[in-house]
DNA sequence: CGGGATCCGGCTTGATACTG
DNA sequence: CAGTATCAAGCCGGATCCCG
């Protein structure tokens, strides 16, 4: 496959203004990728999420979430009981995004003694500085 | 698969310090996943490389490759000739993980119309704000 | 519980200039 | 050509307070 001969592409991700990079970068953003991936086993509240996707603070699982849901990713499904109780969970779309990006995920997370052994060898190489 | 319960995974990109969530990033990046995009047809050279990354700066190529080397991905050819010229292509490593991440534009790439209609609705129904 | 609004520090980013 | 050094700006992300 040729990436610089694709003329018929309407919406390149090589190209600097084109929306598909700032799909794939929520996408595949720090909080993006996790979210995806936390959601890919089934929905999931709110604050299950949170415990699920270490790290990630309210307001940044909020923002994800909510571009998520714009990119037509993931779904949202509030019920106006109280306590309030609302679910998130992938759409079909999100699903062949999320299964992909798992793809990547777990290789990597299987590969990870390669590159760990990859940085050590870099580092001393270039000596200690 | 259950995400939830893999207690035999030694780098659970899940956890908070895993060293694997930091690779991903590098992968995924902003400039990490064009980069490896473009190597992905074959060695190119670092001005190569900046043309074909449309809006990426020196210094941010630099940074990224530097780091996509440290992991094993790049593999970094210098010529000691003058003027000099440098040829990054992708390791083996490197090349698994670039087909991953390019199924992963790819599709998002053929499914644009669904997220630009999805922005839409989701813009529209929630008022001019 | 499920968020929104605000403030604010610091890391990341992008120009620009410089080097080999 | 292939980068590195420097620096200002700005956006990211955390903390906090608030509400329904």
């Amino acid at each position: 496959m040729d990436l610089t001969d694709r003329p018929d592409l309407a919406y390149d991700v090589f190209a600097k203004a084109c929306p598909s990079r700032g799909t794939l970068e929520h996408v595949t953003g720090r909080w993006g990728a996790l979210t995806l991936g936390a959601l890919a086993e089934g929905s999931l509240r709110f604050n299950e999420l949170r415990r699920r996707v270490e790290g990630v603070s309210e307001k940044m699982l909020s923002q994800t979430l909510h571009a998520l849901e714009r990119d037509g990713l993931v779904h949202r499904e509030a019920q106006p009981t109280n306590p309030p109780r609302v679910d998130y969970e992938l759409t079909p779309l999100g699903h062949e995004v999320a299964g992909r990006l798992l793809a990547l995920i777990h290789f990597l997370e299987g590969r990870m003694d390669e590159v760990l052994g990859a940085r050590e060898r870099y580092d001393t190489a270039r000596g200690g500085r």
